[in-house]
DNA sequence: AATCATTGAACGAACGTTCGTTCATGTTTC
DNA sequence: GAAACATGAACGAACGTTCGTTCAATGATT
């Protein structure tokens, strides 16, 4: 076992079990009900544990969706990641692309996107988490489009940081359409999805 | 004055207005405060109407959000009428996807956008509504997408509505990270948007 | 025209729940 | 024995909805 787990007494280990298992719960009852209509007592039932012991983890509501929503965040930097270990244009821009739909399409991942975004209208910090997110996903499929381009105008930076934005629009929207839906993806769906992505992405200049 | 002004007395004339204010007053507060977070003492005092009274005219909260759901049915039946009256394909697709974002974008219904999606997970009514909207949507801009193209294969429909399907994705996404974002778009967002769409639109057979 | 019965809009107090949060009281762990 | 964990009763506020009541407008009767 690694350092940190010897490091920790058994108090301290099982206090994070809890809060893990806390968090678990929240984003059920998140996904199941909506953020709105899921009350701290359900919570506290979906895990098992008093609604006091709750509030001993966490000093309110309101901590449990911005935890949530850094979750969110967690999630989107490994796809960044994959997309970076391609050192192809072609191959960087479709993981990215299809890491992302695979993530945005999972069912409860769906449901929170749309929970969050409602939440982040009235929330100003989950708010600013969320358009972080976006830029930091921008300016990394910008990137991936620009591989072996070496040339780069600030015209062209721009006009291809427009472009990602655009990608991004239509990974997201067909991919809360699947995961909304309730049916899976099929492969001719992502191919689809890649062959409009692909023909908007190569501006005929030759 | 016309005739249906005439049949009614005052008494159904007055009730008809004040159903009007109250739908407004009920409008306003879900984009403000989210729909979840929206009491009917809230559109009650919005209105400057009674509780009692608001009952009186809606029988429960649910027929306020439905009746709002409607009203963004009829919204959307404007756009594809527009569509329908251009004859040239690249006019017609260019109206429908200036038209729907224009829509889209304004801020008020992105954010009821939001909120009525996030309904929709839990209120089946509302969910079939929205699903209907969709698929009207679909077909009339396939249809738009394939003036002046006589020759018609069933997998050629089936590949025009898919791609129509990640053109409203498209159009959506970015209306409303415009509409929800504040600023509003410039000519040069219209522009890329729509030279994006074009793009991809445009499979390059001859 | 004057009278009276019927209607339904308008009101706000009240009901029973449920909400987020606090707190006094054990119960472990160190 | 001090400190952190765990519990569920308790609190006040707010919720959706119902209720009894008032009263102006309308329709019917004389």
């Amino acid at each position: 076992m690694g350092d940190s787990d010897m490091e920790k007494g058994k108090r301290e280990m099982a206090s994070e079990a809890r809060r893990k298992l806390l968090m678990e719960a929240a984003v059920t009852c998140f996904a199941e009900s909506g953020i709105a209509r899921t009350s701290m007592r359900d919570i506290a039932r979906k895990a098992g544990v008093s609604i006091g012991n709750l509030y001993n983890h966490f000093p309110g509501r309101d901590d449990l969706i911005a935890e949530m929503a850094k979750m969110e965040t967690e999630g989107l930097s490994g796809i960044v990641e994959a997309a970076r270990a391609c050192g192809e244009r072609g191959a960087a821009v479709e993981t990215f692309v299809m890491r992302y739909f695979d993530h945005c399409a999972e069912p409860v991942s769906a449901v929170l996107t749309i929970e969050i975004t409602s939440e982040a209208l009235r929330n100003p910090e989950i708010g600013r988490l969320f358009s972080g997110n976006r830029s930091m996903l921008i300016a990394n499929l910008a990137v991936a489009m620009a591989l072996e381009r070496p040339e780069l105008t600030r015209a062209e930076e721009e006009s291809h940081r427009q472009t990602a934005g655009l990608i991004l629009d239509t990974v997201k929207g067909f991919a809360l359409r699947v995961g909304l839906g309730g049916k899976p993806a099929t492969d001719a769906d992502k191919l689809a999805l890649m062959a409009f992505i692909d023909r908007a992405v190569n501006d005929n200049a030759p």
